[in-house]
DNA sequence: TTCATATGTGGCAATATGGCCACATAGATT
DNA sequence: AATCTATGTGGCCATATTGCCACATATGAA
């Protein structure tokens, strides 16, 4: 098993940096928004009913990431998804929470 | 666009879940190591080289999220990528993080 | 200009996360 | 039994993240 090195240090930053992006449920269910296709800050705001500022520093994170791109429109600014394989790579997450809820299914019933 | 219920939530929290697990350098590095087969802690111990506890902490957050799951034997423990799909889709997360430094290039060309 | 709307930013307090140390435990070896 | 190795846990502290408030900015409307 080889040390990793900077290099592939960097790069798992990097990665991570992204994976953290969309690792919050708010981050993530107005990444799902926006799949179906791009929308101003003040439609994800009333969907996900939060103050205003926590929404608009979330967009942030993403954009930072690399996760979404923005674009003004008048009052209003426009987000949408820049990079789509990120909505199949969910269904891969959704797998994984899936399982796992199989198997905290099956403890339980051991248990029983 | 509709607002977000109390079910939708709880998925959202799921799945953020395993994505903040996988948002880490050393989780990653480590899941990256377990995509070539499973591996015990000592190995991936030296592999990213810190404080077993620290190792052993991270594996407990892997394990937790449901990305790897843990068989013992003797004194070792070996851990095992639980979901495969999940190697695929590191793949869109590199090509987020090329997009970025894509774009990154060409505003620093930009200025120049 | 004055006001209203949409969005972003600074700051602060609460909470979460990460990393290291010391210690605990389980299994192997002598 | 005594000891060693591999792994896990509890605790502590430093740092990061979150969410809300207040305020700032930009654009459009009156």
């Amino acid at each position: 098993m080889k040390v990793i090195n900077e290099r592939d240090r960097v790069s798992a930053q990097l990665k991570a940096d992204v994976l953290k992006a969309l690792g919050h449920p708010t981050r993530l269910m107005m990444v799902e928004a926006l799949a179906g296709g791009e929308r101003c800050v003040c439609e994800l705001n009333e969907l996900v009913e939060a103050d205003h500022s926590t929404i608009s520093k979330h967009l942030a994170i993403l954009k930072q990431a690399g996760v979404v791109s923005d674009r003004k429109e008048g009052l209003k600014v426009f987000y949408r998804l820049e990079v789509p394989c990120i909505m199949r790579f969910l269904g891969c997450v959704t797998s994984v929470v899936e399982s796992r809820s199989t198997r905290h299914l099956a403890a339980v019933k051991g248990r029983g």
